[in-house]
DNA sequence: GCCGGCGGGTTTACCGATATACTAAAGGCA
DNA sequence: TGCCTTTAGTATATCGGTAAACCCGCCGGC
């Protein structure tokens, strides 16, 4: 593997001249003298170490993607489909600004100091906080700027980029009310706990406030997690006597496996019940009836997250913001009117 | 930043000592001075840089995840939500073994070249090898150990792991017709130029050649892509007189398209017409009926690629082998009997 | 004629670790 | 006692770059 070393000696000139054309500092190099150099460069397809580099500029040009491990191994978080599009989506905007994504999942908070001293990662982004605690902490003591998702405390400086999720639980909800529904329910992942979730929740009990309505305690199911946390949901729903006529889901899983299970015991969606997702992910599109959700402006925020880190890393000052973006309802087929 | 010298200083030691405590380097270390040492590390929370160390050792302890860019930007890989499995495992798994993976998306050789000099990648790894030429000329050129999944060329030295897919595309059709089907279709991404695709749909003749049936022409489906590319299937089958009464798919994707463009035409799967994808994917299961299909041990192709690089990276000698996994049917709601 | 500035370089030190070779003291054994 | 081996280190060079300071010839201005 060709050096820098070499590449000077071939030219005739010191390192430092083959380092000021490899960094195009202007007025150092005569256009020959770069001309040559640069052929020589090619002629060996001479690339600079990135080790050797980051040792002197203290840039190492890693952005480190935090993925959390929830308890098992291999829950691993891309398979979360909202979560495999943020990946591509930084990895895309990232590689384009020459920054390169190291993935690093992390079991506290430990974990990501150690990746961050070991690698000299410029940023880090951590997507999915389940844990308040933990992000706390890792806003507090992060070695390098952290851009956190769907997440965010004003009493520590922090940056963040969330989305309005008290105003998508409310469209959400105020659809299905406008299309006559008076009964509706909510299923969540972790109403209590997240704070996504719950506002959401909030969003969905605005809308019912809205229309003078009390939700009804039953409809109402916390903890259910994923595809199967849909189904026993809908299961649930069978066994009762007076079912929602529409159901709130705070993520489009959950929904699927809300019609998975309506679906499967013979009520059909959206003729015996109404379901809306959240999310506007990848399932949505698969099921039939195609899922009516609240659509997250998922590139965008990933475009707002990358231009946050890049401002924090050129401006050691910019260590607080919020940005909060928008989200509208896609309707698809999964909402009758009533 | 604490580094290995003030560590040093601190223990009154050289730094080789501290080194060599970091590297747990036998009998080169008195266990009280070891002590000493490591107590010094703790306190300052001491993490070696990654980068000076990879100056010297050679090894980076990067791990490249080769993702192609098909045509436009954001058409990103991990959208697919095996590539996501895929690289939530590999994470997972390197990880452990103190190796790191960052994305490295590419539109050509020149690219991946680029990459592997400037970060000393210890190895790549490359998903969906879409174009052989690319993945030919990638297999010669490549600077660091190369593992390609789902190719492979025996004219090239080359490390892959594949899978059994003419056994898939066999199995698929075998049940079909076990289950009493004879007019039977078949729906591929890219028969013809992906060989993934052409052995799947080789295997499928070879099932009904077992049972002496001539392949209708028409029901063979080229060219459908993604679950569009299935609903579009759905449609040109709903157009015909007369039509097969089973149909396989080359993806889980495409199959959902196809049940989704079916339910929404009146006809009901598995009544009217039965359908297996192949992967055995997250769609496969949210989707009603629940998808039979063909399972790939993905996880277990995981293990294999990982423990490929890693005796790759151990062993210069060893850069030609072929691995092929295994796969078999998962029967789910998708197939009626006839 | 002298000084200052600029273009076009070079020299030297350094980033944070490791490899290699070397040393000094202690222990084993004849 | 002398020689060899082992233990526990140190010294120095080096990995592949960059930062900072310095150098030199030339030109323009006063």
């Amino acid at each position: 593997m060709v050096t820098i070393k070499e590449i000077a000696a071939e030219a005739g000139v010191s390192r430092m001249t083959v380092s000021n054309v490899i960094n195009s500092v202007r007025g150092k190099v005569s256009p020959e003298t770069e001309k040559r150099i640069r052929e020589i460069m090619d002629k060996y397809h001479y690339v600079p170490s990135r080790a050797a580099r980051s040792l002197n500029t203290k840039s190492s040009h890693i952005i480190g993607i935090l993925l959390p491990i929830w308890n098992a191994p291999s829950s691993g978080l891309l398979l979360n489909p909202y979560a495999a599009f943020m990946v591509s989506y930084f990895e895309e905007l990232l590689q384009s600004r020459d920054y390169y994504v190291m993935l690093c999942s992390f079991s506290n908070v430990e974990d990501v100091l150690l990746f961050q001293r070991g690698w000299h990662a410029d940023g880090v982004i951590q997507m999915f906080p389940h844990d308040d605690a933990v992000t706390r902490e890792l806003a507090e003591r992060t070695e390098s700027p952290l851009v956190v998702l769907d997440r965010h405390f004003n009493d520590v400086p922090m940056l963040s980029v969330c989305i309005e999720d008290r105003k998508g639980g409310y469209i959400a909800a105020k659809h299905v009310l406008e299309e006559g529904h008076r009964d509706i329910g909510f299923a969540g992942s972790a109403i209590e706990t997240s704070c996504v979730v719950s506002e959401r929740y909030r969003g969905y009990l605005d809308a019912l406030e809205e229309y003078h309505i009390r939700p009804e305690p039953a409809w109402t199911f916390d903890h259910a997690y994923r595809l199967e946390g849909g189904v026993q949901v809908a299961n649930a729903l069978l066994g009762m006597k007076r079912r929602p006529t529409a159901i709130i889901a705070s993520e489009d899983l959950i929904a699927c496996g809300i019609m998975q299970g309506c679906q499967e015991n013979g009520l059909t969606v959206p003729g015996d019940i109404s379901v809306v997702g959240f999310d506007n992910s990848s399932p949505s599109t698969i099921v039939t009836p195609r899922l009516t959700t609240v659509n997250q402006f998922i590139r965008k925020k990933a475009e707002c997250a990358v231009e946050m880190l890049m401002r924090a890393m050129e401006d050691p000052d910019y260590r607080s913001d919020l940005k909060v973006m928008d989200v509208d309802l896609v309707k698809r087929g999964s909402v009758a009117r009533l």
